[in-house]
DNA sequence: ATCGTCTATCGTGAATGTACGATTAATTGT
DNA sequence: ACAATTAATCGTACATTCACGATAGACGAT
């Protein structure tokens, strides 16, 4: 199997969890959620990440060479985001290999849903 | 006609806007939106508000009442709130009448939409 | 006219966010 | 071993956020 492919495909997110979660537990996941989205370059990190093919895993510096910002800027994008859950990464070597959670935008959707409606 | 009735029901957001944006336009929009979410308090007023009967309009001191938040504090949020587009006030007499923006929760579907995938 | 109510704004302080260059640590390739 | 590559972390600087108390301005009621 392929390198890559075997990297980046066992994190996912359950979205059964949603319905256990307390109006204040929904609330604070949404905020941190609202927070990783909330730059424009993390959006197209997600953007980016969330449509790529399977088989083409997405490195470090692929991302970096998309965004007018400077490496470190960038790494720190990448760690908001890994902490606000949208991404994983695992290491590959002497790279880093970034994913989109799985199933995170139906869970976004939920979570906006559950926390507005 | 009711008062606080003919307040706050012509703001509204055109969905359709969403087709003429630029890649950069949309990541900036929902950017603001997202800041918008990005605070559980914040969340609290946007649902409060969503929920409301129409013909029973939300005032802000029904907002700070429901916050474990100092006047100025929500009145700051609701600021914030302003600004990215969430809601909006209309003064009535010595109070403030908030009202979310109509639509605003199919539009920012909509702009995720958009902007991810 | 004066008083009380309501809400925005001011001023403050602590914390966090954003961006950069420089450095470090890990790994690969030679 | 050694050099090159990759990405995180460090240190810095500036701007923004968040929370509060205090104040100010607008309006209604008396």
């Amino acid at each position: 199997m392929d390198k890559h492919k075997r990297l980046c495909e066992d994190k996912a997110i359950d979205p059964e969890i949603i319905d256990d979660l307390s109006p204040e537990e929904c609330k604070n996941l949404l905020a941190g959620f609202s927070k990783g989205l909330a730059h424009p370059a993390r959006i197209e990190i997600i953007r980016f990440l969330a449509n790529r093919p399977e088989d083409d895993r997405c490195l470090c510096r692929d991302i970096v060479e998309i965004l007018p910002l400077a490496q470190s800027s960038v790494s720190q994008h990448l760690s908001i985001l890994k902490e606000t859950g949208w991404i994983y990464g695992e290491i590959d070597g002497p790279r880093v290999c970034y994913c989109i959670t799985d199933g995170i935008l139906e869970f976004h959707e939920r979570l906006i849903k559950k926390c507005l409606a």
